[in-house]
This record gives structure tokens, C-alpha cells and sequence, in this order.
DNA sequence: CCGGATCCGTTTCGATACTG
DNA sequence: CAGTATCGAAACGGATCCGG
């Protein structure tokens, strides 16, 4: 317990600062919004599935991630009540509330690089940015009393 | 010229992907997006502003996300037309349209974290997002204009 | 099988000292 | 002022192993 002790401690003693110094502290790295954003647009939430992903997240690093993730609460984690050897992950509320941030990212790279993002879904973002953020909660709602 | 013609040489053979996990190609770090920051909201825009930013950011580190952050036409560098052993940096406009993001990210770190951010603006990124947007990007132009 | 943990070589980071 | 050079520390990543 070594570990999910050193960073309870880390996220408890952390002073206040800059709000985006402090989120780049929670996730700012390669990989952490990624496993956010299988939660949030895919559908996927267990531990294979994000490893599956086309991006070949390491076990250990994605192991990690999660970790990390769930202790500044941004997922939870628990077993598959259908099936005890099964665990799903699933954001949190504040971990929903990335969506507009990560929309805004997403619009941001397809404005300007080169990206796989279907044009329409792009379009729903930018012309029915509520819309589209409500059947986000919709569905987030809908999982979460699903049993 | 090794380095730069090996950032090159990635930059340009990067295949379409999804948005986000591009945008964390770019910038999924612990200190680019501090040194945008620095350029949009604080009017920093020398290396030493970067360095001496309370994140402290060790100066090799800081020369290659500079490095980085101009190859993908995020900063451009330029001899300070005023004095000539200065450096000026400085967003372009793909660097500037970062900005939602970096405002939804402000939000959601004031909303769940401890931050020093002064109430005020977070009430004017909030209530008045297109006046405050407005207002960044005028100050951007003002910049560019002026010699 | 699923969800990791461990091992280990490689890459990157970061603090400091140094340079044009 | 705006960076390099160096070098130890940390993180990464692939492969493999393990417990329930």
C-alpha cells in the first residue's frame, strides 16, 4: 500500500496555484485524458478495452494512470456486479465535467491538424455544443443506474 | 540541425488519428501548455519570463518545448526588433486558439481544485466568455502590430 | 480469462554548471 | 540573455508472470 499511500499524501498537501498548473499536475501526460476519453466517447470501461485502444497504452502505465485517475477522483472503480471477475471503471461527475475542455480540444485538432474525426460529429460539437453535451450526461446518467 | 530536422521529419509524417490523442502528441506534457499560458494570459514572451514562471522549468527543458511548440506552428521566435540580443516569442494564431480550452480547463480546476485563481476573472471567463475571448485576442493583435 | 504486478533495458526528465 | 552540456534520477514500454 505503499504507493496509494505516497499519493494520497501528494494530493492532500497540495497547495493552491495556478489552475492549469495544477490540471497538467492531474493530467498532463500522454495518457491520462486518453483512458478519459474512452470513458467519455467510446463506450469502453474496463481495463482491456483501454489497453485494446489504437493508442497501445503498457499495462503498467495504464495500471498507473487509472490509479492516479481514481485517487484525484476523476474515475471510480469497482466490480462488474453482473460479473465478480470483472471491474468497470466509470467517471465521476467532476470527471464528466472535462467534456466541454476535452471539446474544446477536439475541435481545436481538427481545425488544425489532420484528424479522423467525423465531420459531422465535429459539426454537432460546434453548432449544438448543448445538445450534443447533454446526451453526454444523458448517457452518463443512464449507466450509472443501470444495474 | 539533427534535432530539428528529426522533429520535422515527425511532424510531417504524422497520419490522421483521433483529435485528442494528436492534441496530447503536441502538447500532452507537463509544461507546454504552462508556456502558453504564459504568452496568453501573463504577457510573458522571453525565455527568461518562461524560466523564471513559479513553476520553475529548468531551461533545457524550457529551450526544447520552445523548440517543439514552434515546429508545430503553436510560437514563433523572433530577434526583438527593438534590441537585438533579445528573443521574442510569441503565439500565432493556431497557438491563440487554444485559448477555449485553456479557459475550460481554468474552469473545471477552479470548480473541483484549489487555485489561486482571483474569483473575478474566473466570474468574467464564465459569464462574459465572448468579452473576455475578445479582449485576449485584441490584446494579441495590439502585439502584433506594434514595432 | 481478466486485471494487473514485476522485471529490465531504453528514453526522457530535471538540476546544475557552463557558454557565446 | 538565451540558451548547451553533462549526468544522475525518474518515467516509460515491452515482455512476462501471477492471483482470483
Amino acid at each position: 500500500m505503499p504507493k496509494s499511500a505516497k499519493r494520497a499524501a501528494s494530493s492532500t498537501d497540495r497547495r493552491s496555484g495556478c489552475p492549469i498548473s495544477i490540471s497538467l499536475e492531474i493530467f498532463g501526460d500522454r495518457w491520462s485524458l486518453l483512458i478519459v476519453r474512452d470513458l467519455m466517447f467510446k463506450g469502453r470501461n474496463r481495463f482491456a478495452d483501454f489497453s485494446g485502444a489504437e493508442e497501445q497504452i503498457a499495462t503498467n502505465i495504464l495500471a498507473d494512470r487509472l490509479e492516479r485517475l481514481e485517487s484525484t477522483g476523476i474515475v471510480t472503480r469497482r466490480v462488474d456486479p453482473a460479473d465478480a471477475r470483472k471491474i468497470v471503471y466509470r467517471l465521476t461527475r467532476k470527471g464528466m465535467e472535462l467534456a466541454p475542455m476535452l471539446i474544446e480540444m477536439v475541435l481545436w485538432a481538427a481545425r488544425h491538424e489532420e484528424t479522423d474525426a467525423p465531420r459531422a460529429q465535429v459539426r454537432a460539437m460546434t453548432a449544438d455544443r448543448d445538445a450534443f453535451l447533454a446526451a453526454l450526461w444523458q448517457e452518463w446518467e443512464a449507466e450509472g443506474t443501470k444495474r
